[in-house]
DNA sequence: GGATTACTCGTACGCGTGTTCGAATAGTGG
DNA sequence: CCACTATTCGAACACGCGTACGAGTAATCC
């Protein structure tokens, strides 16, 4: 692998000279050094190495970003947002997949921070899991008290600048428009339960229960993962253990695409018999049969946000910036009135 | 942000003492030693500095990975195949989006070698541009000659390892499917001209009319982006140009998402009086009414795939690996007979 | 008890680059 | 022709870490 010294000795120059005509240094330097140097960098292919330009002008550049799996369209929409903001600002995004791993999490928190990352930007549901929670937050904090920026999508755990959606209302939206529509046995097809996304929008179709006077026991709730197949199996659980239900609240889109599909199999008519509702209002959402009422979280707005947070000078003894993000109903063709 | 020598200072020891146990040397050292520095450790929340660490045994660990858009779900699912691989073997994937601009391809390919990559996978289509290919290509081979280890996913020009599906052949068998049930006009809702996928997709659509003593004149293909909304503006397009086909094959599954809106919005039936194949087969496919008549291409193992031989120790003189994978019809309910 | 060995630990250097500081050269005015 | 300044360029060091080598000490054997 070339280096500067190469290059240097081949322009006939010293590795100053060719670092500052390489780097656009604002010292002068003869035009006639300039044309023998750069002639030097295209005969060799030279490329600096990145990890000692790093080491030597200690600035940090690249930004990490910690998602459970950016080939879920969920992150991936957060993740384009982000990758837009750090480009126009130069910025190079190392992505992490955590695959819902905690321990993953924390390591890649460590990695990012080895690699010395300018920011880090944690995206995706907190854990109900004290020790981590309380492990993850001493490790951010360690970063943050070192001039790194941590910013938090969607988790109300860290002290810090975070960007969260709200769940609980998107939860109780949804809620309010099925009791609205008569329905009143209402189930449920969860996420993973150590999720506070999961339990954010449970609390407010909950709520959205109580003040229509109805209740929403724990056995109309089933949890599965958080994709189509997780979603598919937790409505075949559902139907079997609550077949009274006439609605079921999917708590994100790729889980409703299941429960649809499950539906179909068993011949069951979406919305004549059983009214279905997503959540995140993905792309797919318009495209599936029938399409999905759901609920739209502004995606790749967190993601810029985030990112726009995340590449501010952090300000000694300022409040921690807290941006809510509001979640807004879309009515389409999965819901219908109660069927007599 | 704390040093080594910062740990070894706290701990009373030298710094390479320090370094034998947090890197877990073959060294012996005490147990006293060992618990005083990870004491030190833990106190002051030290993370070794990646980039000292690269420089200091050039050892290279992480793999970087250039595709067109990771929240597009083509690459989305390529990308899976690749984290799931590089996951096993311990290894860092670095994600840079190229969102189809050569100009950025070249750009990351240096980023990534300035970063010391141990490989680099390039994953989406080839362009049509003569010296753009040219410039890639000595860049991979300089990269290569240095120890370095290229993939490339799809694209057929680097004279490298390559991971190639068989698009020629998926477009074959979508146009041999639907001559076999007895369309003669056929319309294709193609992706951008300059992308070898398109035309190697296109060249399988005209082989198959040949075959079936039909023509696929120009006028019956319309170009866009290879996304919903590049479907849905090249059908509106097709339709006014072609009103006479019967048939519509769009050249990747989201553009096919796009033609079978837009005919829904045009109240025009599927399959009914015009059928529609996609290519790819993603996830969603199974999940839009009609479900999509396609051609499957195991994109996750792809990645899997190019991500292996990435991570395959060089060996000089070696002829260059290619793998070629193969295309799979899968018929569903958006194709049907020629309507009379 | 002395010498040899085994075992630990510390010192010093190299990785490739950015940058400071001083030296050398050219240029200009008197 | 000399002195002074402006302008360039090079030598040397710092960045943070891994590690070869050597020094120091305790243990063992004769």
């Amino acid at each position: 692998m070339a280096t500067l010294a190469d290059v240097a000795r081949r322009a006939g120059v010293s590795p100053a000279t060719a670092s500052r005509i390489i780097n656009g240094s604002s010292k002068p330097v003869t035009e006639a050094l300039r044309e023998r140097v750069l002639a030097a960098v295209e005969e060799l292919q030279y490329v600096p190495n990145a990890h000692a330009q790093l080491l030597a002008r200690s600035h940090r550049s690249a930004v990490g970003v910690v998602v459970h799996d950016v080939s879920d369209p969920y992150f991936a929409e957060i993740t384009r947002g982000l990758q837009r903001v750090a480009t126009e600002n130069e910025r190079l995004v190392i992505i992490c997949n955590s695959y819902r791993d905690p321990e993953k999490e924390l390591q890649y928190v460590e990695l990012l921070r080895a690699h010395q990352v300018a920011a880090i930007v944690l995206a995706g549901s907190g854990y109900h899991d004290e020790k981590f929670t309380e492990t993850m937050n001493s490790k951010l904090r360690a970063y943050e008290s070192t001039g790194g920026r941590a910013v938090v999508i969607g988790r109300h755990d860290h002290a810090g600048d975070a960007v969260v959606p709200d769940n609980e209302m998107g939860g109780y939206l949804l809620g309010a428009e099925l009791y609205a529509l008569g329905h009143t046995e209402i189930g449920v097809v969860a996420g993973p339960k150590l999720l506070t996304t999961t339990t954010d929008r449970i609390a407010g179709l909950r709520r959205a229960a109580r003040e229509h006077g109805q209740k929403l026991p724990a056995r109309r709730v089933a949890y599965g993962d958080f994709d189509r197949d997780g979603g598919a199996s937790a409505a075949a659980t559902l139907l079997d253990a609550a077949p009274e239900i006439t609605a079921i609240a999917a708590l994100n889109d790729p889980m409703a695409i299941g429960v649809l599909a499950l539906l179909r199999a068993r011949g069951i008519d979406v919305p004549g018999q059983i009214s279905v509702t997503g959540f995140d209002d993905m792309p797919v959402a318009r495209d599936v049969t029938p399409a999905l009422t759901t609920v739209r979280l502004p995606l790749a707005d967190m993601g810029a946000r985030a990112m726009t947070l995340a590449l501010q000078e952090p300000v000694d003894g300022r409040e921690p910036r807290i941006e809510e993000v509001g979640a807004e109903l879309v009515r389409r063709e999965s819901t219908g009135p109660l069927p007599r």
